[in-house]
DNA sequence: AAGAAGTCCTGGGCGC
DNA sequence: TGCGCCCAGGACTTCT
């Protein structure tokens, strides 16, 4: 699941591979994938610009355009933008081929058909539901310990709830909400509002290495993600709770346990993370 | 208005 | 071996 590390591993791995060079064409296998505008003027405005830079918001990739228009890219759960040579016949689930000036092109593609594009003039980026209600982003300097305690004083939902609240922290998925309360040792339920100022503390010390450490791994290769160039990452070595029910926990040695949350999957250690009373 | 539930999707893993 | 069932989950929409 390409969350904040996945796409700036994906973007730091294509900036330096399409800036500069201009759109030639788009075959567009899947006209839905296409939200915004209709795929006829997505295609048309697309051609012929030329690509300024590469940036993310999030976990959306934006690929900033001649023309004030910014190609909005969100890779969901399964989806991959990978940069191949040109005539590399597209896969069973390629959706969109942008083709690219210097004999090379970049493959949309995604299993599951819920990443999702858009063609958005700068700067009326809320043309794009998702885009308007971001919010901060958690490896900038808005994002602070302040912040954090603020926040969280004044929100009954569950903290696990609120790391994957969008509009709350902008990247956060499922693996890193869980690494996250694991390093920080606070149980994934706690109300966001009952934890101490030393939780407080560690939980923002926490996020933020959670997702520096990924994105020096490159990314966490679970199931699908790949970066630009289609390479592999290799946080999935590093994960203490992800996907890992049953095995011993790193600190304690006692097994992780999976629960359910908000509809999904939870891995956490009932040892290292439990709720303990306020003192 | 916040929070929960439903929706979109399909490959893979499972039971029988 | 093969069929059917259910799960994975981000973000948007709808309901309470």
């Amino acid at each position: 699941m390409p969350e904040l590390p996945e796409v700036e591993t994906i973007k730091r791995s294509l900036e330096s591979r399409i800036t500069g060079l201009t759109f030639s064409g788009v075959d567009l296998f899947t006209p839905k994938v296409v939200r915004f505008p209709e795929p006829r003027d997505f295609i048309g405005s697309l051609t012929g610009k030329k690509v300024k830079r590469v940036g993310r918001r999030g976990k959306y990739l934006l690929i900033h355009l001649a023309g004030n228009l910014i190609l909005a890219v969100h890779l969901r759960m399964t989806g991959k933008l990978v940069c191949l040579p040109s005539g590399t016949p597209p896969s069973k689930h390629t959706h969109a081929v942008f083709k690219l000036s210097n004999g090379f092109e970049l493959h949309f593609s995604d299993v599951r058909r819920f990443g999702r594009l858009a063609l958005l003039e700068a700067g009326r980026l809320e043309t794009w539901p998702g885009l308007k209600n971001l919010g901060v982003e958690p490896l900038s300097e808005d994002f602070t310990r302040g912040f954090l305690k603020k926040e969280l004083k004044r929100r009954r939902t569950k903290i696990k709830a609120l790391l994957l609240d969008q509009t709350f922290i902008a990247g956060i998925g499922n693996i890193y909400a869980d690494e996250a309360l694991h390093r920080a040792r606070i149980s994934p339920e706690k109300p966001a509002a009952s934890l101490t100022p030393r939780e407080v503390a560690r939980l923002y010390r926490a996020v933020r290495e959670v997702l520096e450490e990924a994105i020096a791994n490159r990314g966490t290769t679970f199931r699908d993600y790949v970066d630009g160039m289609g390479e592999s990452g290799t946080n999935q070595e590093s994960l203490k709770v992800y996907g890992r029910e049953g095995k011993p926990c790193s600190g304690c040695g006692y097994p992780i346990r999976r629960a359910r949350l908000g509809g999904r999957s939870t891995y956490f250690c009932p040892e290292c993370q439990k709720s303990r009373p306020i003192l």
